[in-house]
RNA sequence: GAGUUUGUAGCUCAGCUGGUUAGAGCGUCGGAUUGUGGUUCCGAAGGUCGUGGGUUCGAAACCCAUCAGACUCCCCA
């Protein structure tokens, strides 16, 4: 059979299982910094957990697990009857009872709300792991993919709408990405929907503005006239999109835009309140921007996202306050707040920008050469006293031409190459030599680990 | 769910308006040379032209269907 991946799937050769755990690992030490600890919940869960909860369209990609033993006569009247179900666009638990997890904040909140009695709170957990969505693939988007998510709930301070902010800067400049943090409260959007007397259109107005970066005001203004707001209601929509300038100035003009508005107040002290407790060093990569809305309708403070300067990519984090998360599993009142990382498009900016560090692929450095029956015995023994001393090594596998070992050396980037034919077995010695500057040397065979471990470059 | 597009050797691709035994480069393997650098030379292996139908004297090429990938829309990360 021909060999094949699952649509929307990869394998990831070792350079970029390198390249991954190096961002990885870096977001991680962020998170770690600020107390946040890992969760790690199963790839599968009921499918009641997630059905419904990610609206109409989600529930289509959520990737369901087929019941074992559908073949079972005893149950062939139910299986029946549960196909009749799935055939007519339900789900029915007869036939799949389980489903693959489509991301990670809803089974955060499955947890939380099961394990509300014996966590303490505010709860600051974070999460890195693949998620499922039937989708149809494309470019930059998979239907398995990785989500790395970090939040907190259980506290509605804005200390920790802070820290996440913190958090996206620290992360990104050592990852060495330039970045935008871009932030704006969704009660300046509900502030909006008020004075445009639509309370009721927050949502459509949110999904319509939420499209502005990518299809442009003009077809922002359709997709509202096409949400049922008038001529009058869209005028103020558009006021509001066109604010510009500074922080400051755009802050001003918001304030003034909505003069005695409770919400808008209310929103605009979080950014604020936000603005004043960053340093100046992170608080310049912040961007207040009104236009940033978020298609998630859960949110309801303070939301980020963050954009990669200089790269032509959508947004590479995202995130925001959100209430009662954990209602929707009987637990009410729990506020969170929480940020995700775009891994899949930082490691795209990070490819394009060549800003991988030579180091992420932790690479094997010595090979020993295989010049013949006695001389690869040798060849072999050293190199286990230098992997008993921690130092990797390789030995060629076959006594074959000198040439294809060196050219086997070469392609796969080793620094040293050892070198032992009979001369140097005669003399208890090895010759070692460096590939970075073609410098050759003679090291007795007793000083083999000695000498390596004084090499700088070896872990 | 809808659309566009591609499918020929392990990889990247040629293959003209249908016309003998389907080619190249790279890679792989063998040999010679060099026997401390990717060289050079010689040679070899490797293809049901995605699959199934159809048109034709003749199909990798044209038509239909089907499968798979890539991309776009919807939606999202």
């Amino acid at each position: 059979m021909k060999p094949s991946l699952p649509q929307g799937t990869r394998d990831f050769a070792p350079e970029i299982v390198y390249k991954r755990a190096y961002i990885l690992n870096t977001i991680k030490s962020v998170f770690e910094l600020y107390g946040f600890q890992p969760l790690e919940t199963p790839a599968m869960e009921n499918i009641d957990t997630l059905m419904g909860k990610y609206g109409e369209e989600g529930d289509k990609l959520i990737f369901k697990i087929l019941n074992n033993g559908l073949d079972n006569t005893d149950k062939a009247e139910k299986t029946k009857s549960g196909f009749a179900n799935i055939l007519d666009g339900k789900t029915d638990k007869n036939i799949t009872e389980r489903a693959l997890r489509y991301d990670l904040t809803i089974p955060f909140a499955r947890f939380v709300a099961m394990n509300r009695g014996t966590l303490v709170f505010p709860f600051k957990r974070y999460q890195i792991q693949p998620v499922w969505r039937a989708d149809r693939p494309q470019k930059g988007r998979y239907r398995e993919f990785y989500q790395c998510d970090a939040d907190v709930v259980g506290s509605d301070s804005l200390l920790y709408e802070v820290e996440l902010a913190q958090i996206y800067a620290t992360a990104f400049s050592k990852l060495k990405v330039p970045v935008e943090i871009h932030v704006n409260s969704r009660k300046l959007l509900t502030a909006l929907a008020e004075s445009c007397g639509a309370a009721e259109k927050l949502t459509s107005i949110t999904i319509a503005i939420d499209k502005l970066d990518k299809i442009g005001l003009e077809k922002v203004k359709e997709e509202l006239a096409g949400r049922g707001l008038d001529e009058k209601q869209i005028d103020i929509v558009e006021k509001y999109l066109s604010i510009e300038g500074s922080n400051t100035e755009k802050l001003n003009q918001l304030a003034e835009l909505f003069a005695g508005n409770e919400s808008a107040k209310k929103g605009l002290d979080e950014i604020n309140f936000l603005l004043n407790h960053l340093t100046s060093n992170i608080g310049k990569s912040i961007v207040v921007d009104q236009t940033l809305a978020r298609g998630l309708d859960y949110y309801t403070g303070i939301i980020f996202e963050v954009k990669a300067v200089g790269v032509q990519m959508g947004s590479i984090g995202g995130g925001g306050r959100y209430d009662n998360l954990t209602g929707l599993f009987g637990v009410s009142g729990v506020s969170g707040v929480g940020v995700s990382f775009g891994i899949d498009r930082i490691f795209d900016v990070i490819e394009e920008l060549q800003l991988f560090p030579e180091e992420a692929a932790n690479k094997c450095k010595i090979i020993f050469l295989n010049l013949g029956e006695s001389e690869g015995e040798k060849a072999f023994e050293l190199a286990t006293s230098l992997r008993e001393q921690g130092i990797a090594a390789e030995v060629y596998p076959d006594v074959t031409k000198f040439d294809k070992q060196f050219s086997y050396a070469k392609k796969k980037d080793f620094q040293y190459v050892v070198i032992i034919e009979q001369k140097e077995l005669d003399s208890d010695t090895c010759n070692v030599k460096d590939l970075t500057n073609n410098e050759q040397q003679i090291v007795a065979m007793t000083d083999i680990v000695p000498f390596f471990q004084g090499k700088q470059d070896i872990s």
